[in-house]
DNA sequence: ATTTAAGCCATATTTGTTTAAGGTAAATTA
DNA sequence: TAATTTACCTTAAACAAATATGGCTTAAAT
């Protein structure tokens, strides 16, 4: 079986650059381009790249001008950009949620294949899922989504507020409930869900 | 003023076809590419690619090969912002952790507020700071620097294996810290610090 | 009515880039 | 010890790709 073998220092320099190069660039690097970045001669980058391509850590494309491509052995994610989502503060009852003016910054986030603007991200205020690790002042990114799985950490709108809690659903009926003992679950009270948590930010950058 | 005019139709096609071979290759198409994709001459390309360059929607390297940059005016959100730095796993004593091998995928993070490489991200193994609000299989992302203030959550290497601590400084001298009470306190084992965790970020998407 | 922009074409030239083919030396592996 | 791998080199040739000219037609703008 073809495993993966490591690679030399020189060859890792290289994979590295022309990674680097890439992601700095719209373009990966030629050869040259390498051979002058290491001070060697192109017939020394053509040994190092083909060395790298056996041990499979690149692909190249045949008489293809900067005809690179990094495949790193158990990556198969393409990282091309990335989308800025806006996050939005919690707001308090009856206001927009989704209004110009709540947006109190961005975050970056991979550029997701299908789907446009469909997240968002949301600062957390209170202690109430503190058991599940979220804390105050955390940030989370929702895929907006009128429905998700019994135990999804989801966004719900509660009397016209927007909501953390994890999502119950039994055979009779669904509830949220916090992940904290101080707060008890709400079952009776009519609540729609706007998305789903699907990541969770948290800076230690003093403010 | 030199206002952002529109794309006619064929040059919005050629723009998008240069957009979308970017992404689904590793590189821009060559001016031939782009002629042989709608059957039209490579001077016929040659004007239109000028055409969109003049009204600012796509830069050119020039002599470059496939030397493209798509550059929308309406998304300058999107690239030039964040960068991508990449996720180290946790590796066993003795290994270098900063390997070409190890890297098990990137996260984007917003471009600046410091400096280029001084970024990179960790995968966090087990339990020892879950008090903390940080979990198995966390990402936390560190930036590199050789000491720490008290109480930051801080990355260090003992007995060549990185870890994630808090760190807590006396005047008579620095230990490590976990956040659970079934981990006790590292005192008297020498390590050395690779950096301060700055921000968490924990995927609810399932594996 | 003249100019400008949009779409097209063809050909030649220059530069960029990859490939080919050979060689040297030191370190590692069989 | 012989064979392989790594890391370098040089030179030439082939191919890829961008650039330079120049010319054609139609529709819209001044």
């Amino acid at each position: 079986m073809a495993r993966a073998k490591k690679l030399t220092q020189k060859q890792d320099a290289i994979l590295n650059f022309i990674e680097k190069f890439s992601i700095e660039n719209p373009f990966p690097p030629t050869l040259k381009e390498i051979a002058e970045e290491f001070k060697i001669t192109l017939g020394t980058v053509q040994d190092h790249v083909f060395a790298i391509e056996k041990k499979g850590f690149i692909k190249r494309f045949p008489d293809v001008a900067r005809g690179f491509k990094v495949t790193r052995p158990g990556d198969n994610k393409t990282q091309d950009m990335a989308d800025m989502i806006p996050i939005y503060g919690n707001v308090a009852a009856g206001e927009p949620i989704f209004a110009q003016e709540n947006i109190q910054g961005y975050v970056t986030m991979e550029k997701n294949k299908a789907g446009h603007k469909i997240h968002f991200a949301l600062k957390i205020k209170g202690e109430s899922m503190k058991d599940a690790g979220i804390y105050d002042g955390d940030i989370v990114i929702v895929r907006k989504q009128d429905d998700a799985d019994n135990g999804d950490v989801v966004i719900a709108l509660l009397d016209d507020e927007a909501t953390c809690k994890t999502l119950k659903k039994t055979k009779i009926k669904a509830y949220l409930e916090a992940a904290n003992p101080r707060y008890k679950a709400i079952m009776n009270r009519p609540f729609s869900i706007i998305g789903k948590v699907i990541e969770l930010r948290r800076g230690y950058v003093a403010a």
